[in-house]
DNA sequence: GCCAACGTTGGC
DNA sequence: GCCAACGTTGGC
């Protein structure tokens, strides 16, 4: 999941504490589809766009879709999330970049979009290079 | 600040 | 239903 860290950060984030946040705003239907599909335990990246450009944190689906508040139109869904942790060290997109095994990211590939799935291995490297 | 890559809108 | 024009996102 993507936010620009001047307009929700990780440290927004982690200051919500265990109620956490809604993660609304969203406003495209690929990025929407993504929403419905979490479930409640899912466990998401944190990813500064723009500011950063790196991957900071793991937060956890607390609430599963339901409409945006923020949406006139009634069309888009948001869900709910808290804090779980900061990876040790920011994975940048630059790393991300340089590793073939990631490639396949719609990190990567499309970089517009602001909430996408990912598999179980990336997530592990991903982890990984997040370690000290 | 620029621009590539998309996504959306609206005239036809 | 097509597509030109326009708007937005996000990396550079």
């Amino acid at each position: 999941m993507k936010s620009e860290p001047n307009v929700w950060s990780i440290d927004q984030q982690k200051k919500a504490g265990n109620k956490g946040a809604p993660w609304d705003g969203v406003r495209n239907y690929q990025a929407a589809r993504n929403l419905k599909d979490m479930k409640k335990g899912d466990q998401c990246f944190f990813y500064h766009s723009n500011i950063g450009k790196e991957i900071v944190g793991i937060v956890e689906v607390i609430k599963e879709h339901y409409i945006d508040k923020t949406d006139q139109s009634g069309q888009f869904v948001a869900v709910t999330v808290k804090y779980l942790s900061k990876l040790d060290k920011p994975v940048t997109l630059e790393k991300i970049k340089k590793n073939k095994e990631l490639s396949h990211l719609s990190l990567i590939k499309q970089s517009r979009l602001s909430v996408m799935p990912i598999d179980s291995k990336s997530w592990k490297i991903l982890n990984k290079m997040g370690k000290i």
